[in-house]
DNA sequence: CGTATACTGAGAATGCACTCGCAATACCAA
DNA sequence: TTGGTATTGCGAGTGCATTCTCAGTATACG
């Protein structure tokens, strides 16, 4: 039987206000903010159990441990700022892009990531002083 | 000093024998055709050389452990088969993403992988045959 | 050719993300 | 409340990709 345990609820309130995929790293730290006793082992064994149910989905980027969002978003991509690699959703999409591939190839699915700056971070400039 | 020795070049022809990415384990393999005592340390050990003389570009796709392809081919994709899992360079591109991005933020590269079956895989059937 | 030394092979070691084992704890149905 | 048991915290343990150690080998300059 499944329970509701404070350590649960922490984690998935933590993913829910945060909007964004979390690594499991994040996930703690966020979620100790309402627990504070929490243990890494238990974050990852409860994203591992929300993602069998469905309630999470894992977010792989290139080069990237998995992160985790809140399932129920449909089809969408991520952006990662590159100055403070936070991930945040685009819910946009190019659509298909079968005639980008060789000849002979099936397009079954496609994933994006756009890199750059988030909206806190700022475009970049040319030698950013320590600010 | 830089030595030509069998090994390295033997790990450079497989990779432009496959001309596509390969994963460390598969530069092993096609290159201990040519050697065939090749380690495995000296494979990550040419890799790392080659990437930093700037012969070689890692190429990461999500979830997917680092593989590595040879540098000079301008800006393109990936294409992996979900059925044998290789991948294949995609010389196109969907063009400027930045309308894409949530306003206020920047875009300033994107990477896009597609997914789907390659030509030797060729097109999903129901239940396929033990073929 | 001879030799200094960069390179290699093999296996041990590392780093890291993640999982397990287990005693203590805390849900929750009755 | 109470009790059965799912869950937790912690530290030890895994699995795996990658790197290191080091003695032996092979390249290339002279």
């Amino acid at each position: 039987m499944e329970r509701n345990t404070r350590q649960r609820s922490a984690i998935r309130d933590a993913l829910e206000r945060a909007a964004r995929p979390l690594l499991p790293a994040e996930v703690l730290e966020a979620a100790q903010a309402e627990v504070p006793g929490l243990s890494i082992a238990t974050v990852y064994r409860n994203l591992k159990t929300l993602v069998e149910e469905g309630e999470l989905r894992p977010v792989n980027l290139p080069g990237e441990n998995p992160r985790f969002e809140l399932a129920g978003h449909r089809h969408h991509h991520h952006f990662q700022c590159t100055r403070c690699q936070r991930v945040f959703d685009v819910h946009a999409c190019p659509g298909d892009l079968s005639r980008l591939a060789p000849a002979g190839f099936t397009v079954e699915d496609h994933d994006l990531t756009l890199y750059g700056r988030c909206g806190d971070c700022g475009p970049r400039r040319r030698a950013a002083a320590a600010t």
